[in-house]
Parts: structure tokens; C-alpha cells; sequence
DNA sequence: GCCAACGTTGGC
DNA sequence: GCCAACGTTGGC
């Protein structure tokens, strides 16, 4: 049984559009332990949803699939990157990242003021204003996103 | 650009 | 282990 997440990224810095050239990446530079904890929970096949935050307006953007589970995170060790962590270590590597692969994007983005009125959305986390970038969603809200992005709304 | 929310750090 | 200070996130 796979479980079903959100991810969020901000669109000026890698977004759908990025996903769906490259086809998979590897998501690295969460720095936030309990995201941390959520990747590690991740198995091959989740489902995963794709929101653009600091976007006007925020919104799922699209639908992906976890592809590798986590692993060690290479930028925690780089100095020269911007998601360097002197404290990271090859023994204690502390930051940890997964691939995912692009599945599609949705005909239309749903954005957050929508989530927050859906019926059966109420609970979701980030309708929440939460600040976590890493979110579980149960497999009903994932639907409903689905199908709240299904049709073209202009 | 503002600022509320909230996670992290570090002195004690 | 408390908590004030600080930094970041991210909607607005």
C-alpha cells in the first residue's frame, strides 16, 4: 500500500516544468528534521504532489512518484554548496534526500485558496499555513486534488 | 516588502 | 532543560 505526500519547491527554483524535462531528480537540501523524517519514511512508488510555493498563486502544480528511497544527501557535505552543513558527516551523514519521477502535471493548478474551501480538504496540512516542505496527505485528498486539477477551469 | 508562525541555537 | 534571540518560510 503506498502512502502519498506533498512536496513543495518554489517554481524559481525548480519546478514542474523542471521536472517534467528532466523526468526525475533527486530532492536534496531539506533541512528540516521532521521533512527529514517524513522522506525517510518513503517507499518506491508513492505518490506524490507537486506544489509551487512564494508562486501567485501557490498551488499543486502537478503529480510525481517516488523513484528511490532516502539516502544520504551529497550537498549536506559540499562546501561549496548553499545546502552545505559542516556537522553533516560520511559516518553521520544528518540530512537525507530521495528521487522522485515526474508523472504529470495537472490540467489545471489547483491553487491553495481552492484547497482551503474543498470539501474533504479541510484537514490537510497545508491548508494548515504549514511551513513544513515535506507534508503527508492521505490517499482521499490526493484524489481530490487530482480531480479538482482534472479540468480546465479558465 | 511585511510580518506571523515557528523551528533552531545557545547562554544560563 | 528553559527560553530569549534569531533566522527562515511563505502567504499576503
Amino acid at each position: 500500500m503506498s502512502r502519498c505526500w506533498l512536496m513543495k519547491t518554489e517554481p524559481t527554483t525548480y519546478s514542474i516544468d523542471d521536472l517534467a524535462r528532466d523526468g526525475r531528480t533527486h530532492w536534496e537540501g531539506v533541512r528540516n528534521y521532521q521533512a527529514r523524517n517524513l522522506m525517510r519514511d518513503m517507499a518506491v512508488g508513492d505518490r506524490v504532489l507537486v506544489y509551487h510555493s512564494n508562486a501567485k498563486p501557490p498551488c499543486v502544480t502537478g503529480e510525481a512518484r517516488v523513484a528511490r528511497e532516502a539516502y544520504p544527501d551529497p550537498f549536506a557535505r559540499d562546501p561549496d554548496s548553499k545546502y552545505f552543513d559542516e556537522r553533516a558527516t560520511a559516518a553521520d551523514p544528518r540530512w537525507f534526500m530521495v528521487d522522485i519521477e515526474f508523472v504529470r502535471k495537472l490540467a489545471s493548478p489547483v491553487p491553495l485558496d481552492i484547497l482551503k474551501n474543498a470539501p474533504g480538504l479541510q484537514d490537510m496540512v497545508v491548508t494548515k499555513r504549514s511551513r513544513l516542505s515535506v507534508q503527508p496527505v492521505t490517499s482521499a485528498e490526493f484524489d481530490i486534488v487530482c480531480s479538482l486539477g482534472a479540468g480546465d477551469t479558465r
